[in-house]
Order: structure tokens, then C-alpha cells, then sequence
DNA sequence: TCTGGGGTCCTAGGACCC
DNA sequence: TCTGGGGTCCTAGGACCC
């Protein structure tokens, strides 16, 4: 018996997770941006019909505030992380095996399964909105990209009532619903390549699907030829399993962020720095990890095309690997005096934490004493829990700044319904 | 006025090794 | 005239994902 895989996500996830805790949301056109109030990345199903594009620059679609009744709010992310979870621990009852692939989606492999899955599946869609309130969708097939191909016939088809199911087809019916859908929508077929496959003639779903693997192999590589594999029912794409989150390392940590206002100064971009590395850096302890390189960078806002524009980066290797902050934020603030440049008005700066590595295999400095070690060790934890019991930046590198003036915009953030006690009370003012 | 943040994988090419 | 074969590691850049 073959492979099954099934991938559930969340339908508008933001968008759904704000409903729950305000009914007033219901039926109007609501929209989720990103950080700085900048982009639109998420929209209810109302939004959509109004032609809002996802990934659009919120000033575009402001003027259907007035005109439509749009509802706009900034990103809540500790609410939808908190929403997530719960999601994913009811959808890990489905399956032991579980691969989270984001914030709102994730894999089960459902291989040996014998029961009627269509019906667990639906099942499982109403327990979710029971215990939730969230609607999600399901898609069912024989690889990891027919499971996702299916959840977004589920997402486009109400009759489906939600969940679709490759299992349930004959190969004329497969073909001809593969023939409708463009070969864009296919998990790893983005905009270039969909550009370059329109040149080869191939459009649809199923084009792809019976196109040469030698040839795809040939212009595109070894990727896409796996694609063409998978769509043909033929699972190359195992699942990454996550039991436990703490044990997933990154490879690489980022910490990078848009300005409110534009900055001049080096002095506040300092700033900046700094409290982006203090972030980093408690990701990296989080996954008990060390870094081997250190990357910041900095640069104006590219939308400004009349005004000259920089942009620069700086690579800093380390010569024994780190994850104490404040040795961090003092290599990531020389690099940074490398490479500012005054005159301009930067509008974004960020680190990169590169060459992770498990903290247990770090090697000692030749004259750094155990004793130092001990203390930097314990000075973190110390301070990484007070930040984690008395919420975070209770406790920061005075390097970070006190009350900085280009920290974002976020203007219409709602309440943390499930993770501050003393906002919870707003959920039941909203009724 | 106003355009996000955080990741992954693969490939090519250069430096270096025996 | 004419200069091997096989390998590793690292980095930059390009493509993709949500």
C-alpha cells in the first residue's frame, strides 16, 4: 500500500483567529497587515471580493475603508502563535506523525490507515471549529504535493464541503481536474517558473503532471523533477517530523525590521541593532545553539526611487561561536560603524545569526576561563527567564535604547485573548 | 504620508587538498 | 605542440515557501 498524506490548514488564519474573539468581524471584509501596518497578508473572504490583492501595500486598499466598511488590523502574532498551537495539538490526534509546516498548515502522514478518511477528516474539520472556532480545509493524496494541490481544490470547491481526496478519483477525473488548474498553483512553481514553463508550452496542472522528467530535470533541476514525481503519485517528499519544537534547530536566525520613521543617525540605528541581536540571540538559546558568523546589514527604503539609494552589508566571523548577548550586540555594533554611511535615510536594519551549531559541541576559547563561561551561561538564562515570566524586554542591554522613536507602527493591534490574563476581558466586551 | 519578516533548498564557482 | 582526476568546503545568488 502506498503513502497517504493529508495537509490541513487554516482558511484566512489570521483573519480567523481575530473572529473568534470579536464576532463583530463576521461577514464584512476584514484584513490582517503586516508588521509597520505595510502589507496586506491576510483577507477574509469578503475582502477578497473586493479585488484585494494578497501582498499589497495597505494604502491601496485603504480607500475601501470608507467606501466598504473594510476593517483593517495590525498583526497579533503571540495570538495566532497561541491559536496555532492549540491548532496543532488537535491535529495531532489524527496522526502520530505530524510535520508542522507553518503558522497555519500542517502535513499528517495517514499511510495504513484503514478507516474512511473523507469522514475522519470531516470529523475532524468540526471538532476543530468546536473547540477553536476556526475553519480549516483538508486535501488527501499520495504525496506531500498532491495532499497540498487537494487542500486548494478543497479551498476552491464549497461542494467538497472542505476536504478533497485524490483516493476518491479515476485517472480521466484526475487529468481533467488537473487540466483546470494552472500550473502555478503547484507547491514549488512560483512566478519565474511558471514564465519559463509557459515557454515550453506547459500551462496546466497536468501539463506538468506528463511533461518529460529527463527534460525538467535538464532546464530546471533536480527540484522540479521531484514535482513532476510527486504529481504523478510517486511520494519523494518524506515528512519532517516536529515532536518538539525546542528540538528543531534552525540553520540560520534572522532578526530584521522596518522602521517606523526613517533614521539618520548612527546612534539610533545602533539601537536598532542592538535590540534586534538581543532578539536573535534568544532564539538561538531557545534551540540551544551557537553561531559561527554574525551578518548585519542595512538600507534605505527601495520604494523611494528618487532618492540615491544604499544598501550594505558586513559578514563577521567569530572566532569561538556564541549566544552570549552582550558580546553579540558588541561585535554586531562595530560591523555596523563599518559600514553606515551618513546622509541617508535608512528605512530597515537586520542581523543574521549563520553556521549554527548544538551549543554542546562549542569549543572553548583558549584564554577564556571556565569561570567566565559559567558566569555569561548563567547571566543569560537569568535574564532570558525574567523576560520569559515578566514579559519580554523587561531586562534588556541598555545598548537597545530606552524609548526609541523608529520602533513600528502598529495601530490596531487586538488584545492577547489567550495569553494576558488581564486582556482576556476585552474578548467578552467585543460580544 | 504609505510597500513585512523569516525561513528552506539547490547550484555554480573558487580555493584548497592529495 | 603539450599540463589529471577526484574530492571537500565555503560562499553567493537564485528560486521557492508561508
Amino acid at each position: 500500500m502506498g503513502a497517504v498524506f493529508a495537509l490541513v490548514d487554516g482558511n484566512n488564519f489570521y483573519v480567523s483567529c481575530e473572529r473568534v474573539f470579536n464576532p463583530h468581524l463576521e461577514g464584512k471584509p476584514v484584513v490582517v497587515l503586516s508588521n509597520n501596518d505595510g502589507c496586506i497578508v491576510a483577507r477574509s473572504q469578503e475582502a477578497r471580493a473586493l479585488g484585494i490583492r494578497m501582498g499589497a501595500p495597505f494604502f491601496e486598499a485603504k480607500h475601501f475603508v470608507q467606501s466598504h466598511g473594510l476593517i483593517w488590523l495590525s498583526s497579533n502574532y503571540t495570538l495566532y502563535g497561541d491559536m496555532s498551537a492549540r491548532l496543532m495539538a488537535l491535529l495531532g490526534e489524527l496522526s502520530p506523525h505530524q510535520e508542522i509546516y507553518s503558522i497555519d498548515e500542517c502535513f499528517l502522514d495517514l499511510t495504513g490507515i484503514r478507516s474512511d478518511l473523507l469522514a475522519q477528516a470531516q470529523a475532524m474539520r468540526k471538532r476543530i471549529k468546536h473547540y477553536l472556532g476556526l475553519p480549516t480545509c483538508i486535501g488527501i493524496g499520495s504525496s506531500k504535493t498532491l495532499a497540498k494541490l487537494a487542500n486548494h481544490i478543497a479551498k476552491k470547491h464549497p461542494d467538497y464541503k472542505g476536504v478533497f481526496s485524490w483516493q476518491h478519483c479515476n485517472r480521466l477525473e484526475e487529468d481533467a481536474l488537473m487540466s483546470s488548474i494552472e500550473v502555478s498553483e503547484v507547491w514549488g512553481v512560483g512566478r519565474r517558473l511558471t514564465i519559463k514553463l509557459n515557454q515550453l508550452g506547459i500551462y496546466s496542472v497536468c501539463d506538468l503532471k506528463y511533461a518529460s522528467t529527463s527534460l525538467i530535470r535538464k532546464r530546471f533541476g533536480v527540484v522540479l523533477e521531484r514535482t513532476v514525481n510527486e504529481l504523478n503519485g510517486v511520494s519523494c517528499l518524506d515528512l519532517e517530523e516536529t515532536h518538539d519544537e525546542h528540538l528543531v534547530r534552525k540553520h540560520q536566525i534572522i532578526s530584521s525590521k522596518s522602521f517606523g520613521k526613517p533614521v539618520h543617525h548612527l546612534p539610533e540605528l545602533q539601537e536598532a541593532v542592538v535590540s534586534y541581536i538581543s532578539r536573535a540571540a534568544e532564539k538561538l538559546r531557545q534551540q540551544q545553539s551557537f553561531c559561527s558568523h554574525l551578518l548585519v546589514y542595512i538600507r534605505t527604503n527601495p520604494f523611494a526611487q528618487h532618492r540615491e539609494q544604499y544598501a550594505k552589508s558586513i559578514t563577521i566571523p567569530l572566532i569561538t561561536g556564541k549566544d552570549d548577548k552582550r558580546q553579540l550586540a558588541e561585535l554586531a555594533s562595530q560591523g555596523l560603524q563599518k559600514i553606515y554611511c551618513a546622509g541617508y535615510a535608512y528605512k530597515k536594519a537586520g542581523v543574521m545569526l549563520l553556521g549554527l551549531y548544538p551549543a554542546h559541541q562549542a569549543q572553548d576559547d583558549l584564554f577564556c576561563t571556565p569561570p567566565e563561561r559559567t558566569r555569561s551561561h548563567r547571566l543569560m538564562q537569568l535574564m532570558d527567564q525574567l523576560n520569559h515570566t515578566y514579559g519580554s524586554n523587561t531586562l534588556r542591554l541598555a545598548g537597545a535604547g530606552l524609548r526609541p522613536r523608529w520602533t513600528m507602527r502598529s495601530l490596531q493591534r487586538s488584545p492577547n485573548y489567550t495569553t494576558a490574563w488581564n486582556e482576556l476581558a476585552q474578548a467578552y466586551a467585543n460580544r
